[in-house]
This record gives C-alpha cells, structure tokens and sequence, in this order.
RNA sequence: CGGAGCGUAGCGUAGUCCGGUUAUCGCACCAGUUUUGGGAACUGGGGGUCGCAGGUUCGAAUCCUGCCGCUCCGACCA
C-alpha cells in the first residue's frame, strides 16, 4: 500500500480525551476515530488490524469444527423476555424506541431460537456454532477507548451437547483454541476461574492480560498456579481464635461512630479482627417479601458481594441507607447480629468468624456497640461461609507462594451454561430411548477490539506501537528518504514491487517532499515490525538500511540482499 | 447512579472570576521561495453558529436559567 493513497491520519500529540496507552496510540496511529462515547469508527489501517485478529479466530474456531453464522443485531424483545434476561439485563440493553426490539448484548437466545426446532435427536447433537458481529450494551460508563465501548466486535460461540460429558468436551475444545488464539496474538495472558454473572451456568474461566489500564483485579500466586478473579479469588486465611473468656454480652454508647476505623480508634485498639463488619441485604423475589440478609466478616476484611450473589442465585441487593433504619432498628454504622429489628434475617458470616467470641458489633441502635459477641453462643442461626475478599499477601490456597493482586483486562471468557437458556425456551432433544431431553449448552466469547487494544497495552514505547507477529497490519515501512533523487525514488518502486512479489505486506511511504524525521516519526508510530529506509548516501555505496522497530536496531545491507534479509527478520 | 472537570477554527488552547475595538496563540491547511537522514525556515493567505436554547443588558465567549455532549474518579464496605 502506498502512503499517498492510503488514508492514514497520523496524529503528533496525545488527544486530551485519552488516558490509556492503547487508546492514544489507536488514535494517534490512525486506527481509529470517536463518534461519540464508547462509539468508534474504524479507519483503513484500524480495520486492518480488525481483521487480523478475526483472521485467527475464524482459523481457530474452524479448527475444532465451528460453523460460522452472521446473526442480526436486532431482536424482538419477546425472544429477550423467554429467556428473562430483558429484566435481567436492564438498562444494560438498548431498546428500540418504535418498536418493540432490542440491540442484542449477547446472542443465546437467537441461536437458542434456532437450535429449539433443527437440534430435536441426539443424530443432531453435538454442535458447535459462532459468529463474529456487533454487540451494544449500553455500558453506563464506556471508557479507555476500545476497552469498554457501547458498540464492538465479539466472537461468540455456542456449544449444544447432549450430556455433560459432552458439554465438559466442548468446553475443553473451546479452552484449547482460546490459548492458541491468544498465544497466536502476542499477549501474555492468563486464566482464571471467575464469577458467572447474569449469564448463568456452573463453571467459567476467563482469559486475562495483565495491564495497568485492566479493570479487574486478579489475585495469581508467584508461579502462577494459582490464578483467580478478585471475586471468587480464595486464599489461606486464619480464623480468628475463640478465647472462650464466656464473658457475657454488653450494650455500650459509642457517639458517632459510623465505621470500622472510627470504631478502633474509639476503642484503642490496632487489631480489628474482632470488630464484625455488617451488612444488610434484600433478598429479591416474589415470594421473599420482607426477607433479609445480614453479612458479617472481620473488621479487617471486606465482604465479596460477587461471592454472595453466586451463593443467592443472584437474588440479593443491598439495602438502601434510608431502609436501614425499618429493618435493622438502626442506620449504617450501628447494625450486628444482636438485636436485630426484624426477625425474617438471615444471618451468614465469614468463615474467619467460625465460632469466634469476644466480637464488637452495632447494637441495631443508633450511637449503640456491644461487645462480648460470642457467635456461638449468642447468634445460634448463624451459618458460616467464604464471603470475603483476598488481600495481597495471603497464602495461595495451593501452598504455592503468596497471592499478588494484579489489574488485568478480560479478552475472553467461557461458560458451562447448562440448560438455563434451552431450558427457559423449551429446547430439547429426544435420546436413544425416545425420552425428551434439555439440551446442554456452553458459550464462549472474546472480544475483539480488545484482542487489539491489549496486544497494545503490552507492546508500544514511547514512540509508538510495536506490532509483531499476526496482528501486525503490514509487515514493512518501506521509507523513501530522499524524494527529490530519482535514483532513490527509482530504487524504491523496485524494492515496492519485489517485495510484494515475495507475499510481504509493504507500506510504502512514497509521499513526496516530506521531511524525513516527519517520515521516521511516523514509521515508529504505526510500528510496523521492520523498516526499509531507502536514501541517498547509502544508495551510494550500493547500501539499504534496514531498521527493527522493537530494538531499534540498525543494520546495512547491500541492496540485493534487501529482500532475503527482510524475509529472514520476519520468518517469512 | 454519586462526585469532579471540561465544551472557543481540523487538533491543542488564551480570554470567562471583574461584560466593552475586528476573539488569542501554536500545530495543521492553501500559495510562493529556499530547504531535504529524526516531526524545516521565511513571506503571504483561508478558516469561528465561542456546545444549544432562553434571559439580563445600550452591549454577552464572559452574567443568570434550563438543556445537550465529552472526560476522569468512585460504587452503598455500616
């Protein structure tokens, strides 16, 4: 591609708008452009890109027997309200305002729609269908450019089993091709077991790249054994010891004091593993009127709402500051287990509080504590649970090492659905024996704008990007330095054409009467992996020079040797 | 959803508090001349509904009201 017909509008300075190295550089390098927030438009050179990364899913999906559809982005609500998910999802999806139609966040339910009335015997099964298209969610906050958008680009595949055994199969299929597709796009990455959140289903692993600009907490030991999403993430930790003093509980005035903190300064003391931290939830449902929960964990610990919500089946919410009062008998700062207003509660603690005593906890009673909590003895009800999030530090759960809590960006990430989606939409097959059967369901998906913007995050320098490897748009710059030579022109046109005759992608920078330092600038932008520079005091001697972009490494070469040098630094 | 900041030419901005000539500067752009191996110099030039609407005023980018948009931080931790 010549430079002078290729639309690429490179920008000198980072955009105000831009905080992460991915999005600045995506921008700069001409990849892409904002319509508005969390919508972008593809360029040429961003497209490009695009399609690499699609290149390799379709490859890798085609591998373990995917079929490829293209499915609508808009669907009528019914097919939405079958599954729940229209409530479910919420201001999540963007609804049509004439007409009674979604843009499709995710696609169960059309494939499940097509598989309830072609996937009726087990002859049919298995089967393992995808797509790359367009997704919209309606993300209350988009940010850091392609990270999180409104509109972007997923592959998702389902998979339809007839058994669990079958469903563990594809599932493992799906798990292979995401590590050779990641592996294939240059990232470092990882897995880990995760929450599955309202997509449903029993088990989930996600794919993560570590990257300052991530938006999720990892906690990974110091091999790497051990690797878990901040949400379901456990550790070794101690419980903390009965002291088994009996001494009996007492109601004492604390003025002010609304949390964890102001509640060991008052007291005076460093340790708070013995102060209870409570919170209150709804617990949601038609049937679960006036129902609530009270959470406990240690002073020193937070509560893991995603590891409550998988516990509830999702069927909790927090309670409102202004509800606290009705239910609790006091405001937050003042609830605990004793005394508790209305006696439809629930009461689960962490399991660090297994059986502990001599806890400080609110008194249901504004300004209120009480101390000498035994909750063996004073809170009978009281069941006991993982409800709390890991810190840095903790013991791997495996032994191996201690946990480190890192920021990464989720690029994939895999279900074991089950049957709640054939379930809910009455997809099912007949077996061997002529009995009807839930079809069992898995679904996979990657983002991939993400792919892209992650290959970013961890490949660019202060030039530029640094792109190697598949997703690289264009194998060579190839750099006219001097335009007003003919012979350096000349040279140029043939090492174009050669080059291209060898299978190379070439981005020749042919435009005429720009500075050079203009045209190396912006070589080391794009950061394509090797660039030709053609110019006219090495010409002389019959000399190119050739220039690695990730090293920065400068090399002579006679000029017939170009091609079979370029060939060589690229392993083509 | 809560908080903070911003909106002036394609991009980045000054001016706004304290209203008053033709709205500032840089980059980019156009023409010409000289340049040409790390983002050239000079000369001349084009480009603006100051986010939108309403109001106050002799006079509004500037003050008031409402709205729209963008960016960042946070997520009820009792």
């Amino acid at each position: 591609m010549r430079l002078t017909k290729f639309f690429l509008p490179t920008i000198k300075e980072d955009p105000t708008e831009a905080v992460v190295a991915s999005h600045k550089l995506m921008i700069r390098s001409g990849m892409i452009r904002q319509v508005t927030a969390g919508v972008y438009s593809y360029l040429p050179l961003g497209k490009i890109v695009f399609d690499k990364v699609e290149k390799i899913l379709r490859e890798e999906m085609n591998a373990i027997g995917g079929n490829e559809f293209y499915l609508p982005a808009l669907a009528p609500n019914e097919l939405w309200a079958q599954s729940g998910r229209l409530d479910e999802y919420g201001d999540l999806i963007f609804r049509i305002k004439n007409r009674e139609m979604v843009l499709c966040p995710t696609h169960e339910e059309i494939f499940t729609s097509i598989a309830k009335p072609n996937l009726i015997s087990y002859k049919d099964l298995p089967q393992m269908w995808y797509q790359i298209q367009n997704k919209f969610r309606n993300e209350e906050r988009p940010r850091a450019g392609l990270l999180r958008g409104r509109q972007f680009t997923m592959k998702d595949a389902y998979s339809f089993d007839a058994t669990w055994e079958g469903l563990d199969e594809s599932y493992d299929k799906q798990e292979q091709a995401y590590r050779n597709i990641f592996t294939r796009s240059g990232l470092k990455f990882f897995s880990v077991k995760a929450h599955s959140g309202a997509m449903g289903g029993s088990e989930s692993v996600e794919f993560m790249v570590e990257a300052a600009a991530g938006e999720d907490y990892v906690a990974v030991n110091d091999d790497g054994s051990y690797a878990a999403n901040v949400e379901v993430a456990v550790s070794i930790a101690e419980v903390t010891p009965r002291k088994d003093t009996n001494l009996a509980y007492e109601k004492f005035h604390t003025p002010n004091i609304k949390s964890i903190d102001e509640l060991a300064e008052f007291l005076k003391v460093d340790d708070k593993s013995r102060l209870a931290k409570s919170r209150v939830f709804v617990i949601t449902g038609e049937d679960k009127k006036d129902e609530y929960l009270l959470v406990l964990v240690r002073g020193d610990d937070e509560v893991n709402e995603a590891k409550l919500q998988t516990l509830f089946g999702g069927g909790i919410r927090p309670a409102h500051p202004e509800e606290l009062p009705a239910i609790s008998g006091a405001d937050a700062g003042s609830i605990g287990p004793i005394g508790f207003k209305n006696k439809s509660v629930k009461v689960v603690a962490d399991l660090r509080l297994q059986d502990a005593d001599e806890l400080v906890s609110g008194a249901n009673e504004n300004d209120y504590h009480i101390k000498n909590i035994d909750l063996k003895r004073d809170v009978p009800e009281i069941e006991y649970k993982d409800i709390r999030v890991v810190k840095e530090g903790e013991g791997s759960i495996d032994g191996k090492g201690n946990l480190r809590l890192v920021k990464a960006i989720e690029v994939g990430h895999i279900f074991k659905l089950g049957t709640k989606y054939a379930e809910a939409m009455g997809a099912k097959y007949l077996d061997e024996n002529g009995k009807e059967n839930v079809i069992i369901m898995g679904s996979y998906g990657i983002g991939v704008e993400r792919i892209a913007a992650s290959y970013i995050e961890q490949n660019h320098d202060e030039n530029g990007i640094i792109w190697e490897g598949e997703l690289a748009p264009f194998d060579v710059s190839l750099i006219c330095v001097n335009t007003n030579k003919d012979d350096v022109v000349n040279t140029c046109e043939e090492l174009y054409k050669e080059l291209q005759s060898q299978g190379l992608d070439v981005l020749f920078d042919d435009r005429m009467d720009v500075r050079p330092g203009f045209k190396f600038a912006d070589a080391d932008l794009i950061g394509l992996p090797v660039h030709v520079i053609v110019g006219e005091k090495n010409l002389k001697d019959g000399k190119i020079e050739i220039k690695l972009r990730r090293s920065g490494d400068r090399m002579l070469v006679d000029k017939s040797d170009v091609i079979s040098k370029v060939k060589e630094l690229l392993n083509k």
